[in-house]
DNA sequence: TATTGTTATACTCTATAACTATA
DNA sequence: TATAGTTATAGAGTATAACAATA
């Protein structure tokens, strides 16, 4: 079973075919490229039993431990009530905990367990299996590039 | 009401907080730019009535006269139920047609309408609007440089 | 009054499976 | 047998609104 095939979807696209104006867009292309590198997250992570945003949220949890549920929320960019329904999944799985944070009574501050670091270890290992063939294909110069400039378009994004 | 506001999600994340080794994976920023930016899409589509694929598939079809569903699937990244769904929209809309092709009777060649190309431009003028802010960001240099290597990622997806 | 966390709900996007008609 | 198109359906992901507790 160590086969990577992907159902219909993760079919190429005919080299013949144009974007036309398209192929101007950012969006366009992030959408096509982020639908394809979900599915193939999910192959992975579906062994595993878990929905797409948990990973992150543990990942940003374990590097910012003590953050509120809105901090975490604005970070992977989602609304509070992403962050809810993320931590409490999390909490279920024992990976990671709320504690009522002693200085503002209404925050909770979240933290990882044992359990959650090494799950995402293990996360962190399976994912770099998924992204391997993008590493590959850029190299790590233009993948540095590369993560540069999606940090200066996400910030863009937030100049109204 | 010429507002930008965006919702609760569409708040910028604390500039504290660290990615970790979060930072590491495409993926991640990939998601919550293309969910910044599907959020201000649906913003400024949101007047016209329409779900996200369709311009994108209009703009294919329009791009290459007369190509099949499956065809217009695969480059869109998507399964071909997708591509029937959209091109009903279309052709609800009167955007868009299809006809039997005469080589394969298999097939439906799809083309776009007057009224789609007229729509097809107004929709590529309203969103430049929306990329207008991460195309300033960019500048022309850095989102050719950004379009080039989204692009060598998209076939990579491919190299299985 | 504003913010944190919460719940319930509804909507959009997408894949899957089963089918038909052609090839 | 394989491909193009279709249909119906189920699941994931997400936003919205209203609310309680705390600031």
């Amino acid at each position: 079973m160590e086969e990577r095939r992907i159902a219909t979807p993760g079919t190429p696209p005919d080299a013949e075919l144009e974007l036309g104006r398209l192929g101007e867009f950012v969006g366009f292309r992030l959408r096509r490229i982020q639908n394809q590198l979900s599915r193939e997250f999910a192959q992975v992570t579906g062994r595993y039993q878990l929905r797409q945003g948990l990973f992150s949220a543990l990942a940003i949890i374990s590097a910012n431990p003590g953050l509120s549920q809105v901090m975490l929320a604005r970070e992977v960019g989602l609304d509070k009530s992403m962050a809810v329904m993320m931590v409490d999944d999390l909490e279920r799985r024992g990976w990671a905990e709320r504690r009522r944070s002693t200085v503002d009574r209404r925050r909770h501050a979240l933290y990882t367990t044992e359990a959650g670091e090494a799950w995402l270890a293990e996360m962190f290992a399976a994912l770099e299996v998924v992204e391997h063939d993008v590493l590959d294909a850029l190299g790590k110069d233009d993948l540095r590039v590369l993560n540069a400039i999606l940090d200066r378009v996400y910030t863009a994004c937030f100049r109204g």
